[in-house]
RNA sequence: GGGCCCCUAACUCAACGGUAGAGUAUCGGCCUUUUAAGCCGAGAGUUGUGGGUUCGAAUCCCACGGGGCCCA
């Protein structure tokens, strides 16, 4: 017989040997009374006998002729199994030829604790749960004392984000990233339900999109024949709600926006948004407040945060810099935001500028070259130009100016929000606003006006105040994470080929 | 859109113009409390793909593919 070194090849001959025996690589069910860290945590002294009965993948195998030691991972951790021929005869210890690192078994046993002091089950029980035919990455993990060391990790990004199936298997870091996440909506969730917010859900499919400057994906109906959006924001259908006298609602879902990707960016990402009747945005700065040191709390246990060696106090209140104000202490000359004027300083600042690019756009670029990258800490930009912001509402005491702030944490924005623009007059005249930009090549720009929105405005919306919130970010700045991609399960990449 | 870097065994990495190696994993042997178990032995590679330079290329050059980082 040839030597079989191809290790998926290897493990479909173990497949067939365990076949061969009479045992069904993958039964129908195994019960699962304990887990890990339960047992554990449980155990004391061997005076007082502990039955285990748990389930999860082989993570490691030490043979050693008549017995052998096993390690188990679960859903809670790891735990060791001492396996005897002795006491499980040798038929059932035979099982131990055909067994591989990542095998799903089922384990039965009492609790002791070994000679070197590890906590083990004496298997009395073992079987095949799920025959695994392709080698994990495992690596080796040791639990020392505390900290867990890994070694021979897989290091591959590109394989963590394509088979995010085995970066989870393999990586404990990984599977906390997500669990933190699940902690941060369900803390959010609360915190609005508590407050008397309506969760609701509005369409993903939209024939007009709108509530953010972005490029849509487009898709179309069959049935109806016509052309249809994934929403690029909720903004419109939430005030939609409002104007329909559901005063305070909100929504966490995704949005798409047909866009590069970078270690901020994946197309497809969630948002939180909210809407509150009778709230202006200096209502939702404490909104804000409340809700960032809420989490910081909640996963951190204080007011400290660290994000890439980074490591700021979100204490309230947080300092609040006119938008203006910012741009003017980084040397920008903002007496006249006329286009013009506004090309002039940034070609004086050596910045360029394309033909197509309003003012709104060039303001924005010159915010995010010379001021964004320098908001380490909390803070609040506030009172942006009007031009850009078309759907807030105007500031009362400088009419080129809205109610509107941007959150910013580490050199970037997690939230943005205003008093809403409810005047339907002057909501028509920005939408035509956008639709002329659109013409002129602005690819950002809604090309139509959203006439069913202006409709619901005509009604009537009472004065509200709005949020959006970037989940994605939120998440990477809570959990430390580098990329976008580390806290989306399964983020957008370039397909495979041949797949 | 621009720049820089990476791609070698299943995993982590060496070799940096002259016979592709190590540890882990895998396979065989020994081993009844091991834990990065140990000891003995074995197999494992079209060096991302395609071209070029050279007596000779994983190594130098070009293109393409995938990924990462920085800038726009």
């Amino acid at each position: 017989m040839s030597v079989e070194t191809n290790p998926q090849a290897v493990r479909r001959d173990k497949l067939a040997a365990l076949e061969e025996r009479g045992i069904d690589p993958y039964p129908a069910r195994w019960r699962v009374d304990d887990h890990a860290a339960s047992l554990l945590e449980a155990f004391r002294d061997d005076a007082e006998p502990i039955t285990a009965r748990v389930a999860g993948r082989v993570v490691s195998i030490r043979s050693h002729g008549k017995t052998a030691f096993l390690h188990v991972a679960d859903a809670t951790g790891r735990i060791q199994v001492y396996l005897r021929r002795d006491e499980l005869g040798e038929k059932t210890f035979a099982l131990l030829d055909c067994l591989d690192l990542g095998d799903f078994v089922g384990v039965a046993g009492q609790l002791f604790r070994t000679r070197t002091g590890e906590v083990t089950i004496r298997a009395t029980e073992i079987v095949v749960l799920a025959k695994s035919l392709r080698p994990l990455p495992l690596g080796k993990v040791v639990e020392g004392e505390g900290e867990a060391r890994a070694y021979h990790q897989v290091a591959d990004q590109e394989f963590r984000y394509r088979q995010r199936y085995a970066d989870l298997a393999v990586h404990s870091e990984s599977r906390e990233v997500f669990a933190d996440r699940a902690r941060i909506v369900r803390f959010l969730r609360n915190f609005l339900d508590q407050r008397g917010f309506l969760e609701v859900e509005t369409p993903v499919l939209q024939p007009v999109y709108g509530g953010a400057a972005a490029r849509p994906f487009t898709t179309h109906h069959n049935a109806l024949d016509s052309t249809l959006y994934l929403r690029i924001a909720d903004e419109l259908y939430l005030k939609r709600c409002i104007v329909g006298g559901l005063e305070r609602v909100y929504e966490i879902a995704k949005d798409f926006r047909n866009e590069g990707i970078d270690r901020f960016h994946n197309p497809e990402f969630t948002m939180l948004e909210l809407y509150q009747a009778y709230a202006d945005y200096l209502d939702f700065m404490e909104l804000a407040e409340e809700m960032l040191v809420g989490l910081v709390e909640e996963l951190h246990g204080g007011t400290q945060l660290t994000f890439q060696g980074g490591t700021v106090d979100v204490s309230r209140p947080w300092p609040r810099l006119p938008f203006l104000d910012a741009l003017a202490d980084a040397g920008v000359d903002v007496s006249d935001l006329s286009r013009a004027a506004l090309a002039g300083e940034a070609a004086r600042l050596g910045i360029d500028i394309a033909p197509e690019e309003g003012a709104g756009r060039i303001l924005d670029g010159l915010f995010s070259r010379l001021v964004e990258p320098g908001l380490e800490g909390p803070v609040f930009v506030i009172d942006h130009p009007a031009v850009l912001s078309p759907l807030a509402k105007a500031h009362p005491r400088d009419p080129r100016l809205v109610e509107r702030f941007e959150a910013y944490l580490f050199g970037s924005e997690w939230a943005n929000a205003f008093s809403e623009l409810n005047d339907p007059r002057e909501q028509r005249k920005r939408f035509e606003a956008q639709v002329l930009q659109a013409a002129e090549g602005d690819e950002e720009a809604p090309n139509v006006v959203d006439e069913d929105f202006l409709r619901a405005l005509e009604y009537g919306m009472p004065p509200t105040a709005g949020i959006g919130i970037g989940i994605d970010r939120l998440t990477m700045f809570l959990t430390d994470q580098a990329s976008i991609r580390d806290v989306i399960l399964f983020p957008t990449l370039r397909p495979e080929e041949g797949s």
